[in-house]
DNA sequence: TCTTGTAAGTGTATTTGTTACATTTAATTA
DNA sequence: TAATTAAATGTAACAAATACACTTACAAGA
């Protein structure tokens, strides 16, 4: 005889995906308008239900790639949310996901397809059932991540410029950093190419262009290293 | 009409507690041994089935209430697993939670109904299903969370010694710690307060004993304080 | 009562890491 | 060729973390 099985207290299970992208500006957040009840017509993270068959890594990916069309980006569970009326249609727990993808890689007809929009945090709006929470906490998530794993390197296109990167962490952090300091920081972590190339979109100078060294991070993953910006 | 809740994609979710608790000596986790199918007979984490009345945290509180007698402990959730075949009954999801209790203050009884019993980090035998993965999850988040929030102090008895909270920190850290440097840090946060008894049974000389101050934590709770051990 | 043993208690110098800060360079355009 | 723009670069001052050794209080036993 098995113990606790009770049918009537299965549950659905969502899957919310809080997907940040870069924009040489702004960190930005991918919301869809939804055209399906419940909440038709307003905002939300976009989500799916986990099936019997998939993982929740499984599902967050599904449904990653069913808006943005990439797969395989950094990705992470981030908090379960089990509030009992936080679905009004049915008991349902979501599992959230926080993905970082580069803006420029996703597949621009899938996101009119779902009515999707790049959101700066400033200004999110309101969405349904607890998604500004989600948003929240991922932002809260990420920005600590941050200080550990280099993992900016995914919002930004191949070859970057150090300002660029500058500019990316002041957005993942919200201040702003010493450029002379920064570039020490970053160097000192030994994990980036100076490439022979320039950008020279940015000025008539020209900037030299970097590339991060997935080899060389890998060899000093284990080392745990802190970066403190 | 509504997208996406179809019933058949309803599942089990469980939680499962991670009890850590601290004898002076060794961190230790607090396991039942199953008298009930499935893997009857094999040690396991204290847990059960959410319940459609309840949120996550309320399942947990209660999940650990069953077998420790407490309420209102320091609790965290840790993760979801979600394994294919990580339960061979039914398709079920997990989300586990950590939680530290004072080890003196459970209550004996509950423990010996349960068949549970304390085991060292290091003597932990194997356990059922996917649980060994979340104990080890726990122990690594409890080490990270040491340093951002003194949650230490749950695990020791209302008065203790400078010693008695250095050898918590060894043995959740895993490392020995320099008594000198170990209490200028501990006083520089300026989170205890030193009584004027002292405990006898430690030395002949006998040893101040020290009491957390939560108001003064509080109040400082905002500042984010970082102990660096 | 004096000697011995045990753990408690205490401060500083050195090293390491973090921050603050200003000038020169390379190229384009007027 | 002068003016403009952003890029590139190094150091000194300050703060934090580490390494390290001797004295004290008391009890027990000689």
């Amino acid at each position: 005889m098995y113990t606790g099985y009770n049918l009537e207290d299965r549950v659905f299970l969502a899957v919310d995906c809080i997907i940040f992208g870069f924009d040489d500006e702004d960190l930005k957040v991918l919301l869809i308008k939804r055209d399906f009840e419940p909440e038709k017509g307003k905002w939300s993270l976009m989500g799916g239900f986990l099936k019997s068959n998939e993982t929740l890594d499984d599902a967050a990916d599904r449904i990653l790639h069913r808006l943005t069309g990439v797969h395989d980006i950094y990705q992470e569970q981030l908090y379960s949310f089990s509030d009992l009326d936080r679905d009004p249609v049915a008991r349902t727990i979501s599992t959230s996901y926080y993905a970082i993808i580069n803006i420029e890689k996703h597949n621009e007809e899938l996101i009119q397809q779902y009515n999707a929009q790049w959101f700066s945090l400033a200004d999110i709006p309101d969405l349904i059932f607890d998604h500004n929470e989600m948003v929240q906490k991922a932002i809260r998530r990420l920005r600590r991540r941050t200080s550990i794993n280099p993992i900016g390197f995914e919002l930004l296109p191949e070859k970057f410029t150090m300002r660029q990167l500058q500019k990316l962490y002041e957005a993942i952090l919200d201040k702003e950093l010493d450029k002379r300091n920064f570039i020490n920081k970053i160097n000192s972590m030994d994990i980036l190419i100076k490439l022979n190339e320039k950008d020279m979109t940015s000025s008539t100078k020209g900037s030299f262009l970097y590339q991060f060294d997935q080899e060389k991070y890998d060899k000093k993953k284990g080392d745990n290293f802190y970066l403190k910006l």
